[in-house]
DNA sequence: CAAACGTGGCT
DNA sequence: TAGCCAAGTTT
C-alpha cells in the first residue's frame, strides 16, 4: 500500500463496506459532538451491547451539554451505575462543564483544545473530531491496532504505550480525507465484525486483498500482545447494619483509588471488638458470601447483618439511609449484589 | 512507563 | 474454569 492508487482503493473498499454493512447504533443517528462524546466515553473498554441501554437512558436524562453540566453528581452517577470506571463519568462532566464555561457550550473542533478536556485522550479526541466534525484525525483504539497490525504486518507489541504512535502514523498516512468519519469507524467496525481477535472472518473481509497477514497466512499470529498478570485476592467483611428506625448504614469510600468516593456497606477486614464498638453492634450473622472480580484484583466478600442502637451518624464518612434514599444511591456492582439480597 | 481503574461476556 | 477481551485515560 505504497502508492496513491493502492491507498485510494483501500479507502473505497473500507468506507464502501462500512456504509453498506454498518450496524444501526443509537449514536450513529446524530452528529451532535456532545452525544458522540458521551458515546465514546461510554465505549471505552466497554462492549457495544452493554453501552446501548446506558447511552439511551443517559441521553434521555441529559439531552444537551447544558443538562449534563447542570446535573448533580449523584444523579449523573446513578445513570452510570453498573457501567464501571466511574471516573469516566466524573471526568466527562468536568470536561462538559469546561466546554460550557470556557467555550460557550461548543465542543472544540481541534485536537490541542479538545485534548485538554478531562477524560479526553488521544483516541476520544480523534473520534469526536472525525465523527462529529469530519476532520481527518486518527482515532486509534484496540480494534484499529488489531486490524492494521494484520493489514500492514506490524509486529510491535500493542500492549506497549509507545506502539500506539506507530498506528497513529499509519492512520494519518492512510485516512480518507473525503470521509474521515467512515474511514475511522470502518476500521473499528471491521475489527468488531470481521477482523476479530481469535477467529478473523477473512473470507468475508472487504479489504483482504490489501492484507499482508492474510497474504502470508499470519492473521492469527497478530497482533502481538504481551500477557497481563494474574489478579490478587483480598478478603473483606461487609457489614449490613440497620438501626432502630430501619435505616441502613452506608460508608463513603476514599476519594482516590478503587471505586473512589462511592458509597458502600461498611467494609472491614474482620469482626473485631473495635469494629463492634465503632458501629454499635453486638452480634452479626452471615447471610451472603461471594466473589467480585475487578480487572486487577478479586474481592472475596462475606456479608453479615447486624442491628445498631445508634441513630446519629457514626463518623464523617458514614450516613444512615432510609429505604427510599437507598434507591437513589449510586452503588458499584458488588454493593448492588448485597443490596439486592437484603432488600428482596 | 507500568499499573490502576469496573464490568460482563466469551472461549 | 481461568484467562482474555471491549470504541482508553490517568497517574
Amino acid at each position: 500500500m505504497e502508492n496513491f492508487d493502492q491507498k485510494e482503493a483501500f479507502r473505497q473498499a473500507l468506507t464502501g463496506w462500512f456504509n453498506a454493512e454498518k450496524r444501526d447504533l443509537p449514536w450513529r443517528q446524530t452528529k451532535d459532538p456532545y452525544k458522540i462524546w458521551v458515546s465514546e466515553v461510554m465505549l471505552q473498554q466497554t462492549r457495544v451491547d452493554t453501552v446501548i441501554p446506558y447511552y439511551e437512558r443517559f441521553i434521555d436524562a441529559f439531552p444537551t451539554i447544558h443538562d449534563l453540566a447542570n446535573a448533580p453528581e449523584d444523579v449523573l452517577l446513578k445513570k452510570w451505575e453498573g457501567l464501571g470506571y466511574y471516573s469516566r463519568a466524573r471526568n466527562l462532566q468536568a470536561g462538559v462543564r469546561e466546554v460550557v464555561e470556557q467555550y460557550n457550550g461548543i465542543v472544540p473542533d481541534n485536537r490541542p483544545t479538545i485534548s485538554s478536556l478531562k477524560g479526553v485522550g488521544p483516541y476520544t479526541a480523534g473520534a469526536i473530531l472525525s465523527i462529529a466534525y469530519g476532520k481527518p484525525e486518527h482515532a486509534v483504539d484496540g480494534n484499529v491496532m488489531r486490524v492494521l497490525s494484520r493489514i500492514l504486518l506490524i509486529t510491535e507489541d500493542i500492549a506497549k504505550p509507545k506502539t500506539r504512535k506507530i498506528f497513529e502514523a499509519a492512520v494519518t498516512n492512510l485516512i480518507d480525507h473525503e470521509d474521515p468519519s467512515s474511514f475511522n469507524q470502518g476500521l473499528m467496525e471491521l475489527g468488531a465484525l470481521i477482523c476479530t481477535p481469535t477467529s478473523p472472518k477473512c473470507l468475508l473481509c472487504p479489504v483482504r486483498d490489501f492484507c499482508q497477514a492474510f497474504h502470508e497466512g499470519k492473521e492469527r499470529a497478530l497482533p502481538v500482545k504481551t500477557k497481563a498478570k494474574k489478579t490478587k485476592e483480598i478478603q473483606f467483611l461487609s457489614l449490613v447494619i440497620q438501626n432502630e428506625q430501619g435505616k441502613w448504614l452506608m460508608e463513603k469510600r476514599p476519594k482516590g483509588g478503587l471505586l473512589a468516593d462511592m458509597w458502600q456497606f461498611p467494609l472491614v477486614e474482620s469482626l473485631t471488638d473495635d469494629v463492634k464498638n465503632v458501629y454499635g453492634i453486638e452480634k452479626a450473622s452471615l447471610f451472603l458470601e461471594f466473589k467480585h472480580i475487578f480487572s486487577h484484583l478479586t474481592w472475596n466478600i462475606k456479608c453479615m447483618a447486624a442491628h445498631s442502637t445508634k441513630a446519629d451518624d457514626l463518623s464523617e464518612n458514614c450516613r444512615w439511609f432510609s429505604e427510599e434514599e437507598m434507591e437513589e444511591l449510586p452503588l458499584p456492582v458488588p454493593m448492588q449484589k448485597i443490596k439486592n439480597e437484603v432488600m428482596k
